[in-house]
DNA sequence: CAACCCTTCCGTGCACTGTACGGAAAACCG
DNA sequence: CGGTTTTCCGTACAGTGCACGGAAGGGTTG
């Protein structure tokens, strides 16, 4: 008699067990362990004890879970604060790809959907005003603020790829070595200098940000 | 006797009906049509008029086709050519959009890829003589080819998850409004000049790009 | 108290995916 | 002629997103 009420688990809890932002925080967890590719609605309902369809209560596709994670890890970058726009921007954007890259996941995203959440809304008010602010405005200012958001969104996937490339098997050294070789033999001398040495990426991206930066500098108004 | 010999379809050609470029061309043409999410082994076979184990014969993986047909549109950017530095990358970086808009796929894909194929590399080692020439060297000329693709990428992407998201169902005008509203309502006045009219894109792309061309100008040795 | 509905949960099933495996036939080579 | 290699592909398997419908409980209403 396995249907005896004995065996049965009937009870229902009061309050709903799920809820959306448990399955948002379970999705960037599994996003983070597993990456875009290893990332599925039955791997997300597993790591929430709950049945596959379950999910599909809170949310109407597996996009909208994705770009929920997305808005999610985005509101991880904190408000701007105060101070000259230089250095206001240079902390923001660090900051950015510093979330970018505990979350390695997110410029895979941001490529393919349009950034309309509420946190990414906020931090591109964050830009447009300390932009508006310094002294710029109109097409100019829409150009300075979608640069700066394209450099860090390239520059952090390039430096994933990097990564991934790197130390995705075994010994790492053997396959550094061969890309390395590589890209020598096919750029040249030139490239010398570009991903080489593992720390230089912190460098690198400065040296971008202060390049970029120095061209909106350009266009300020005098004083 | 459906097994009889005039039923049955024996002839073998004598040479390959597929070829890796074959192979490559159609999945260009079925991104192309379908977009990356609409990209299949099967529906690049059928395409071929063949069965779908037979592209396996050219290709070890799904991801390799896609490495294919990645650095096969970035081949359709032409040569540098000569001229003044600015001139030049102006020219080469107009068309690399160009033809990340006719594939409207390219950015997504670059975004989780490095970019290792002989055209691709090709193309970087361009942008590193091109700048050295101008007296670049060392970690700012990586800097600045870094940034200079940084920013088309970062600006295509968005362009076209911009057209995607206007132009998806039915009638455009209402759901351009209803984001447009939404863009209003949370950055408010100050990105008025964001992606509103259609044809604004090159103006804006050539307006960002002089900001980074400026910022490098900027590292240039004097003369 | 009963009758009803609404919310939450989820099992089943369907159409589709990438690709491992093995076979079949022709071409080439001794 | 026999054996090997090249090309082609059918079948099968484990996995996917999600439509559908049902079940169970609490809440609301007679």
């Amino acid at each position: 008699m396995p249907e005896s009420i004995w065996f049965r688990d009937d009870a229902r809890p009061r309050a709903p067990r799920l809820s959306r932002e448990r399955i948002v925080e379970a999705a960037v967890a599994l996003l983070d362990a597993e990456g875009v590719a290893g990332f599925s609605m039955r791997a997300l309902a597993a790591r929430l004890r709950a049945g596959t369809m379950s999910l599909y209560e809170y949310v109407k596709s597996k996009e909208d879970v994705l770009d929920l994670a997305l808005d999610e890890v985005i509101g991880e970058i904190e408000p701007p604060g105060a101070g000259p726009w230089r250095e206001l921007l240079v902390r923001q954007l660090t900051q950015s790809r510093q979330v970018m890259r505990r979350h390695s996941w997110v410029p895979a995203l941001t490529a393919t959907r349009p950034l309309l959440g509420p946190n990414a809304l906020a931090r591109s008010r964050g830009f447009y005003s300390a932009l508006a602010d310094a002294g710029l405005s109109g097409a100019t200012l829409t150009a300075a603020v979608g640069t700066l958001s394209s450099y860090v969104n390239g520059f952090v996937a390039s430096e994933n790829t990097w990564w991934d490339t790197v130390r995705t098997p075994e010994a790492d050294a053997e396959i550094r070595g061969k890309v390395t070789r590589h890209l020598d033999d096919h750029v040249g001398e030139l490239a010398r200098h570009a991903q080489v040495d593992d720390g230089d990426f912190d460098a690198q991206f400065l040296l971008g940000l202060d390049l970029v930066l120095d061209g909106i500098a350009t266009r300020l108004p005098p004083g």
